[in-house]
DNA sequence: GTCTATACTTGGATAGAC
DNA sequence: GTCTATCCAAGTATAGAC
């Protein structure tokens, strides 16, 4: 055995091309959650993933090409991580309910913090923010989707386009990762939560009640 | 005359010590607005207050001075600027309307992008994140003292704290600035103004109809 | 108070050995 | 595919002339 593997004691575990890139994305990830864009330069991310800094050249081309492979990833493993658990609420307070353990778990392992901080640093170069609004596709679908079956049981319907609402939604996902990140605090943001699950138990009442989904 | 200005042809106008800090946290603010905080250099803001980029050090001790300074500067002149505007809406209607301008406005001045870019510029030092913290104080309270009166006049008085719902503006607000800055199309936010204000028309007919203040 | 010049550090990126 | 070594650009910050 020991077939492709080149000798390192530390480094990425496994130590093959795909668990280096891996590790890479993974370093990117937890840079950008600690220290945002303005840190999450080559010789961090290196650093936090065990390996070396010209091997994110190698694999990504540039510091900005791992950034963004590194949003690749944590776009598309919330997605197909959360899409089933919001497809299974049958009532807008159920649905409710689930936003606020995805918003929690999302905190934690850092996906919204990875998304806030590179449409910031996208500031700083054209480039950059076009690739990251392409990536921004994903969240706004998954709102937009996530809401689409209680607004069309609704009266509302007629009156409200869901992409609307979901970019509201996205938006106040935005913020109120950042004002949590920056108060060290989300208690504030989940408060949120339950009281919008208040509010939408009064709206399963009011609306005729039945679920949108049978469990 | 000429007394105390010395010899420089291009620069800051006029060319006093007030005029250079002026035009430093003029440069500063141009800069995070156009390029976030990872752009915001030295040099990139001395070149755009038309000055050197030694006199940053000297007047502001580090550039996250000069940035701090910055914001200082946007949050003060927001706040005076805008809380007549808002007091002197009567209804939630008003309000909403009232609102949808600062925001523009807000957007047009860079004034958003600051307190953005600054928030997610945090991140990269804790020492930073607490300044910057601390400089969120007036937003909130500009916030919360805008519905204060609103929702002391309705049923939901007892239910629902200013604060929380500030907060909620807050981060709402942040996120829709760093939507429209990655869209370089702020519409999305403004019709949902639109929608906002239409919501707030109905809860204006709803209560008792009078407005909270006359005008 | 402002400028020039410069010391020092960090970051992006490449060349070449292994 | 990975590492070491290195180049070059850009950044923060300071010293000293004016």
């Amino acid at each position: 055995m020991a077939k492709p593997g080149s000798k390192r004691g530390s480094g990425p575990a496994g130590s093959g091309a795909a668990e280096t890139r891996a590790a890479l994305i993974q370093g990117a990830i937890d840079a950008l959650r600690d220290t945002g864009y303005a840190g999450a330069s080559a010789r961090e991310i290196a650093r936090r993933a065990g390996c070396n800094q010209a091997l994110i050249f190698y694999h990504f081309g540039s510091v900005d090409g791992l950034l963004l492979a590194a949003l690749d990833e944590v776009s598309a493993e919330r997605l197909t991580k959360y899409q089933a658990a919001v497809q299974r609420s049958g009532t807008l307070s159920d649905l409710v309910k689930t936003a606020r353990s995805v918003f929690d778990e999302d905190l934690d392992r850092g996906y919204v913090a990875v998304l806030a901080a590179m449409i910031a640093g996208a500031q700083s170069s054209p480039a950059l923010g076009a690739e990251v609004a392409a990536r921004l596709a994903p969240w706004r679908q998954f709102a937009a989707e996530s809401l689409e079956p209680f607004l069309g049981s609704t009266p509302l319907a007629g009156m409200i386009r869901s992409e609307e609402i979901a970019h509201a939604i996205v938006a106040l996902y935005l913020g109120l990762e950042m004002l949590a990140s920056l108060d060290g605090d989300r208690g504030a943001a989940l408060a949120l939560f339950d009281r919008a699950r208040l509010a939408a138990s009064l709206a399963d009442m009011l609306g005729n009640g039945r679920p949108v989904r049978e469990k």
